[in-house]
DNA sequence: TTGTGTTTTACGACCTCC
DNA sequence: GGAGGTCGTAAAACACAA
């Protein structure tokens, strides 16, 4: 950005905050041609103010917790609240600035992983419940299984009653029409459940649609 | 002690807004 | 055009296992 304000500042920086802040480029030094990213020293002050090449500073406990509280307050950082705090805690504005800068970027990474979180829970949420469904299909598909049995197995019961008497059933089912499991069509990709494709008999139920539905539920349940 | 991974501080490039 | 923002990253500081 504005390379030459930066070094302006830091020059009147260091003679501000002579024991936190020093100006660190060497006198006389020709500034490199500007490069898409350049390798840097980072330099801070020196707890006796000397001008020298240091290492990087970490920022005071309290000055930390000072700091979070006016993030606290508010996100963003407008010039005279940068001097503010800067002069609060003995700080270089741009030491306040760039914390600023680094705090809004932990605050939103934080923010994205909970945003991840919650929708990885409801996710996983959605998935058990698909498998409590289909685990519930597959139950219902051997209830079925099984109340198609025992239709055979009374059809055939009905039948052997009938040939013993003269007197005609009133039941009005007929046990060659009777769909059983065998008569279930699978299709092609041989899921068997999945795709039983069920005949309905021509002329027996299918004017009783109801009849039939309510009579196959009885038995199911 | 040292190698390694993570966090913190700082900077450069670029973008947006006034 | 300047101020302040984000993004990407360097490098120091730190934590910790081996």
């Amino acid at each position: 950005m504005n390379h030459k304000v930066d070094d302006q500042n830091m020059g009147f920086i260091s003679q501000l905050y002579p024991d936190v802040y020093t100006q660190i480029v060497p006198q006389g030094e020709v500034k490199p041609p500007k490069r898409r990213r350049k390798k840097r020293k980072v330099a801070v002050a020196a707890g006796d103010g000397s001008n020298c090449m240091l290492r990087k500073r970490k920022l005071t406990d309290e000055q930390v917790n000072m700091l979070e509280m006016r993030f606290g307050d508010e996100h963003k950082l407008e010039s005279e609240r940068k001097d503010k705090i800067a002069a609060e805690l003995g700080l270089d504005p741009r030491q306040v600035a760039v914390w600023f800068q680094n705090r809004r970027t932990r605050w939103k990474n934080k923010r994205l992983e909970d945003e991840y979180n919650k929708l990885k829970n409801a996710h996983d949420n959605v998935v058990l419940d698909k498998c409590r469904l289909e685990s519930e299909v597959l139950k219902l598909k051997e209830h079925l299984y099984d109340a198609e049995r025992e239709i055979q197995r009374l059809a055939e019961r009905v039948e052997g009653c009938s040939s013993n008497s003269p007197v005609s059933s009133s039941v009005s089912i007929q046990h060659n029409e009777t769909p059983f499991f065998g008569d279930y069509e699978v299709e092609e990709d041989g899921d068997d459940y999945d795709n039983m494709v069920y005949p309905v008999p021509e002329n027996t139920y299918i004017d009783h649609g109801e009849e039939w539905m309510n009579y196959q539920l009885n038995i199911i349940f």
